[in-house]
DNA sequence: GGGCAGTACTG
DNA sequence: CAGTAC
DNA sequence: GCCC
């Protein structure tokens, strides 16, 4: 009963011709690979390759579902409602397949597909680096010559003083995007730390921003963008135009990762007399993140941290509660944007707090 | 509806 | 343990 | 997606 074992055949005689039946085998490749690739189902993907293959070895060119079903090239295609023979005939009589057509327009399918060809690279570290904005093989790449490039920089972390020089200039940028804004550093700036690994900072609008920006113009006319979408972009050119950013990591709707560094011409700290030394800045890893602003209270709280006072909040939330607290709001389910609560006026992290029956806590005692 | 090969390496 | 490669 |  072994005998129709594959491990028991010998490879077919023509060890391998040409294919004549690219037309049809090339399109469910194609397929199999994003079946395996991008959507995770490598079944699916190999009974795609198994008719391929099939196909591929027929000593003519199939021009007819028939000629591939009376004597079924796989079992499978003697059955009317083989779904694969259903792509087949597609393929075979308006020479294509709507359905690979339809996922090769889709952004996520292409960028996964590229990805995965790095080694190392599978579906699920695809998925992340397409959601952190990564979408290309350069894209990956040039990130990682930042990382190397940068390595021995990253490492060092920048006093205070740097920290609250770099985040003047963002502050500056933010406020002549939108007048009126708030610009502040969280993290461990905030925190009051003497030393900085990164620095995050939170830029919102004001509440009468946001009700006037439909308005176009605002005030004296000059200055301010027209839109919430547009406050990032504007902070970000003219930063960029400072040489206070000079690599970009990851480039979102809202939120930018990057590296910057404080102007040259705050010296480092040299002293008078020759020193013409280049003064050039350590590279700082630095987020700069756009919240509206009944979401400000929840997102200075989260990029304050500390991460393990992030998670102690967050479990006490859970527990005592069942709510779910992100840098957006407290929602009644984890995940679901639509369970956001609604019925407290959380105007500061102060009311956040006391939201949740817990003591308020300064920024400065938040490092456990 | 559950199985579809099994193992080794990495972090 | 999840993810990846083979 | 196919097979039991």
């Amino acid at each position: 009963m072994r005998a129709k074992l594959a491990c028991q055949q010998r490879s077919r005689d023509p060890p391998k011709g040409v294919n004549l039946n690219a037309h049809i085998t090339d399109k469910l490749e194609d397929l199999a690979e994003i079946y395996d690739k991008v959507l995770g189902d490598p079944y699916k993907a190999k009974n795609h390759n198994l008719a391929a293959n099939a196909i591929k070895d027929l000593p003519f060119k199939a021009t007819r579902i028939e000629q591939l079903v009376d004597p079924p090239v796989i079992p499978a295609m003697a059955s009317k409602r083989s779904t694969v023979r259903g792509k087949i005939n597609e393929i075979l009589t308006t020479g294509r397949l709507q359905k690979l057509e339809e996922l090769k327009r889709n952004d996520r399918v292409v960028a996964v597909r590229e990805l995965t060809r790095v080694w190392g690279v599978g579906e699920a570290k695809a998925r992340h680096l397409f959601n952190v904005g990564i979408k290309t093989v350069n894209q990956l790449r040039a990130r990682q010559m930042i990382g190397l490039k940068y390595f021995d920089e990253f490492d060092q972390r920048m006093p205070r003083e740097e920290a609250s020089a770099i985040a003047g200039y963002v502050e500056r940028a933010a406020r002549r995007a939108c007048p009126g804004c708030v610009a502040v550093a969280a993290g461990s700036y905030r925190r009051g730390k003497p030393t900085c690994g990164d620095l995050d900072v939170l830029i919102s609008p004001t509440r009468e921003w946001m009700t006037a920006e439909s308005c176009g113009s605002l005030g004296d006319g000059r200055g301010g963008v027209s839109t919430f979408k547009d406050i990032l972009p504007t902070v970000l050119a003219e930063l960029r135009g400072k040489g206070v950013l000079t690599d970009d990591l990851s480039v979102g709707k809202d939120s930018y990762m990057g590296l910057a560094r404080a102007d040259a011409d705050a010296d480092g700290g040299g002293g008078m007399g020759v020193v013409p030394v280049e003064p050039a800045r350590t590279h700082r890893r630095i987020d700069v993140k756009v919240y509206a602003p009944e979401e400000l209270p929840f997102a200075l709280l989260y990029f304050t941290g500390s991460g393990y006072f992030n998670r102690s909040m967050r479990y006490w939330a859970k527990r005592r509660f069942g709510l779910s607290l992100n840098d957006k709001g407290i929602f009644r389910e984890t995940s679901n944007a639509a369970s956001k609560v609604t019925d407290a006026e959380i105007d500061d992290e102060a009311d956040v707090f006391e939201y949740l029956r817990l003591k308020y806590v300064a920024p400065e005692d938040r490092s456990v």
